[in-house]
DNA sequence: TCCCAAATTTCGGCATGCCGAAATAATACG
DNA sequence: CGTATTATTTCGGCATGCCGAAATTTGGGA
């Protein structure tokens, strides 16, 4: 069957390409993220757009219609919930939780998934610190510099820490790099993006990768 | 797409049929107990013996093989931890947690079921008093009697009560019928099965339904 | 034993999603 | 402005699972 949960996927991976902005994407750069070909996006874009998910002008970019985002919200949620509840209630590390969230998210009910909700005390931040949409698809959104962009003497706290790459995420972990754990930045190299912080008062080499992966309080 | 989720439900299916007897079935009651069309079945059937699960004479019954056994009461377990997990941790009620169990098991992970089973003390019996096979497939019968055959006189404690019965079983549970309830048979009806009792000191007239649902502590 | 009814299987078809190769459109650059 | 590169789409095909209709097999009854 399925049916329903290929969409779900190509709704939220449409949404996650720019989360902070208009939510479109190109079907080469959408094929890429999702690791098919073409030609198969291009066939499921037109089904998506039938059905009023998306629009997409030949050629052109594929952008989400109020449907769809409300859809990629409802996804994001699932996604970003299950992620809490797996760190809170069943130890799973911030690297593990990812493979199980993708799958649960299709698969809990909306009872379940408001009983865990209420049981975590209604989260609004997931265990990277990405926000949780609300039920009703609003979304707080952080008030955050990307870190690899901020000046030197910049200082605030860790809001955000990208998931998706398990090995970074324990790198990062091992080094104090935590939510909310506070940073200051101490030197900024010219090239590259990589910065040098205190984490925790503790001086630290950031590479690029990491820089990129953190969003900082403004 | 879904190939494991069928094989794992045809397979359970097939468990199900005859769970205290050799695990066989004709092709046209898998197809009824399945709600699929015999045409199906025979399809399935035939990839279900190329990898091993069961064995099949043509135009002849269907058997599980020791590795389709295996599978069965894995799927089993599943389910029946899961059921029991929703009633203890998420307050579901007796006759609402079969078809989020018939979603679930297919979608958690075994690392989750440890958790969950651990939770919950691992647990030897589901809501319904049905046994909940161990990790490595071992099961432990119930030592009861079909109610409906029980004698005159007959008394002991309910130990199990047949689910996928939603209306049924809220009747159960609002005539006192519960789980471990002591039941005592003060009246036999000579035909139709029907049943008076005794369910917690009280008098009650079990239809012939409720009495095929019901096993007896022996 | 022979034949009929019921059960089972075979066959062509359909829907979903995916792929690679070939065709086509858009874009970028000289 | 024209062409070459790149992106996108179209096309035929494949795999999984399902269906109904048309064989085929089985087993029981006359």
């Amino acid at each position: 069957m399925n049916g329903s949960t290929t969409v779900e996927d190509y709704v939220k991976t449409i949404y996650g390409h720019t989360e902070w902005q208009p939510e479109s994407i190109t079907p080469s750069a959408l094929a890429a993220r999702m690791g098919l070909a073409a030609s198969s996006v291009t066939e499921m874009v037109k089904k998506l757009a039938a059905s009023g998910l998306v629009t997409h002008v030949p050629y052109g970019a594929i952008t989400l219609t109020d449907q769809g985002r409300a859809l990629a919200l409802r996804m994001v949620r699932r996604h970003r919930l299950i992620e809490t509840w797996l760190v809170e209630s069943f130890g799973y590390g911030w690297d593990e939780v990812h493979d199980e969230a993708e799958v649960l998210e299709h698969a809990l009910s909306d009872r379940m998934l408001d009983a865990i909700s209420r049981q975590l005390g209604q989260p609004t931040r997931d265990p990277h610190g990405d926000p949780i949409p609300a039920a009703d698809g609003t979304v707080r959104l952080p008030d955050a510099v990307l870190l690899s962009q901020a000046s030197d003497g910049h200082r605030g706290a860790v809001v955000r820490i990208s998931d998706r790459n398990p090995e970074l995420l324990r790198w990062l972990d091992e080094h104090a790099v935590r939510l909310d754990a506070p940073i200051e930045v101490i030197e900024r190299r010219p090239f590259g993006g990589a910065l040098a912080v205190l984490v925790d008062g503790h001086p630290l080499d950031l590479g690029s990768d990491a820089a990129a992966a953190i969003w900082l309080a403004a």
